[in-house]
DNA sequence: AGTCCAATTGAAATTAAATCTCAATTTCAG
DNA sequence: CTGAAATTGAGATTTAATTTCAATTGGACT
């Protein structure tokens, strides 16, 4: 599982698996899917497996190196990560009320973007699709 | 145009016109459709009509709310705005080797999105698509 | 043209997210 | 075990943006 996959991702790139590493690790896949670096952070500062700041946000950057995590968004200042071991690609609704996201996808939306990035002779890589506005329960 | 627009608006709202809001306003409106506060401000420093960087920020905030400027991604550090002032609503693809935004707009990938908020309840008021990727010239 | 007062301004302080520095510590291949 | 290379954390630094507040200004109303 997750472990093992970083353990190998941090091996091919000469790198030691430590036990902060491992801390931010555990937190992050018992975090729920949505969640924010200081969060993150604060949440293991409370746990029994410490990390500083500091390696909190260098692992999260291995982490998206590694796959298993992804840049999802910036709500405001700070950006918002998800964990994606064995979850599909989906984008966003964002209410911009309660804050409720919610994810979803479409074969369509992702073909038309394909088509798109054909006709513009872009090599599209990654893509951030991202709707506000107000969710079933704060809609008037 | 942009200037009387500006004023009727801070006029329905009882808030002055003043030379620091006309020398942003005009900064704004005179670079290109692309660009970062900072930018704005140093370009701001070096003209004629001087403005503090707090001035440009809020102003930059009333010029969003009149509907005359957009943010139009986070991705990176800073925000990116962009006036659209006449401008249909479009999206974006970022080439994350030199930085080359093109804009796109599609009729069919619009109404998808309005499809996919059908189905979820979801009001949607606004939305960013960013696709990043090689350009064209960037492209092995 | 003058009065007045709420709106506005700018310099500097502050906040917040994220990154950097570097001496001390830890990991793990051999 | 050993030792070189990787890693850590406390605190400093960077960067974008916002706040503070005394001094100034816009413009409605005479
Ligand atoms: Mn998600
Ligand atoms: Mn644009
Ligand atoms: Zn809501
Ligand atoms: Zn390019």
């Amino acid at each position: 599982m997750h472990n093992k996959i970083f353990q190998n991702f941090l091996g091919r790139k000469g790198l030691k698996m430590t036990r902060e590493r491992f801390a931010v690790l555990e937190e992050v896949f018992s975090a729920p899917s949505h969640f924010d670096p200081e969060q993150l952070y604060a949440r293991i500062r409370a746990s029994a497996l410490k990390a500083s700041r500091a390696s909190v946000y260098r692992t999260l950057s291995l982490l998206v190196e590694s796959g298993l995590v992804e840049k999802v968004s910036r709500s405001g200042r700070g950006n918002i990560y998800e964990h994606t071991y064995g979850r599909r690609h989906h984008d966003h609704m964002i209410c911009d009320v309660c804050g409720e996201i919610i994810e979803f996808y479409s074969e369509n939306l992702e073909n038309l973007q394909l088509d798109i990035c054909g006709s513009n002779n872009f090599e599209g890589m990654s893509h951030t699709l991202e709707i506000r506005g107000h969710c079933e329960n704060c809609r008037d």
